[in-house]
DNA sequence: AATTTAAGCGAACGTTCGTTAGTAAAAAAA
DNA sequence: TTTTTTTACTAACGAACGTTCGCTTAAATT
């Protein structure tokens, strides 16, 4: 209920109070149940990292070619951001609100993702399968930053499932936009 | 000076206060001139989404083959995010922050922004250079997040220039991942 | 049935918020 | 130089913030 409101007013902007109302509470009420606000973004930016992590590890460490691992991953990304979309909103867009400790706590879960997600295109860059030519951590970066924003836009009743959504993103991350590539 | 502590903390993270503090003002004297904190966000807002479109409009009004637009576009997205960077970050996460009516007019212009950069792609497929088989407004959005996320991490004495930048996107988005295309 | 435990209420706390108003100092215009 | 006009300071405003506390009610345990 938090990561609802958090995920659209911001942590800011979202009152002890509100989080409170939606719950059919008074405000002093929370505190039997949570220490401080802070408690709250803190498990569902936790929880969200967890599940991105434990879902990308798996794969990476499985014995695949390099697209069926990239397709793989991008499907277990998607999963996330879809079934769990506001605290992958929170997780992307409010972890500034942390303490200095849980950010940094927070950037390095973050950091061991993006390593995760940059072996899979290093590893199909020495199998041949990836152009070698490629600036892998900045191609990774636009990639997972593709896919987060997803978190922002989908709806569950739009006309795309999030399985189609990443069939859609690996075609095209991984063929590109020119029918003919020559060019 | 507002745009960087809003790009930093967010809208509502960043008081009055703050913003004077950074300006060696006390907290009253910024109402000598301004009329209200949302007037601080509303003109970064506006101006970001002012330089925004009249980067794009006219590449896509111009007479070029549409990788060629493609890649002028993208340049011109990334120069905007570079040079203008806190207010592209307030742009793409704080607009929240307005009013209904201003949300509303800055969504207006951002939905005309993808309607123009989708143009592009759309034309690219008439034309037979773009592959027929892409959804072109999810690539557009995908393309948009992807140059938007630039703005969170790029800084201006990084490894890589803008332009630099730019360059490596349209390869990577252009011919794809793959180095046979054919697999 | 009596007793412990948990959950929620409602008022209040100290602080910070955006904003206003009166006044003094500084700059610009006359 | 006097007169405006601008700029900033200080103090205060009411409202909202996160949080605490004593009390009541309901649930669970003995």
């Amino acid at each position: 209920m938090a990561g609802r409101l958090f995920s659209r007013r911001g942590y800011y902007g979202t009152s002890i109070r509100d989080i409170a109302t939606a719950l059919r509470l008074q405000g002093g009420s929370l505190y039997a149940h949570i220490a401080a606000k802070e408690e709250l973004l803190w498990e569902i930016v936790g929880e969200a990292a967890q599940a991105f992590l434990s879902g990308l590890e798996p794969i990476v460490r499985s014995e695949q070619p390099p697209l069926e691992k990239l397709r793989q991953a991008v499907a277990a990304h998607l999963r996330v951001v879809t079934e769990r979309q506001d605290a992958a909103v929170v997780f992307n867009h409010e972890w500034r609100a942390l303490s200095p400790k849980r950010r940094q706590a927070v950037l390095a879960l973050r950091d061991a993702y993006e390593g995760l997600f940059r072996e899979i295109l290093a590893e199909g860059q020495r199998a041949g399968v990836f152009r070698a030519d490629l600036d892998v951590p900045l191609v990774t970066r636009f990639i997972l930053t593709a896919l987060n924003g997803v978190a922002v836009w989908y709806r569950p009743k739009g006309p795309l499932s999030p399985e189609q959504i990443a069939a859609a993103f690996v075609d095209w991350a991984a063929r590109g936009l020119l029918a003919d590539p020559k060019e």
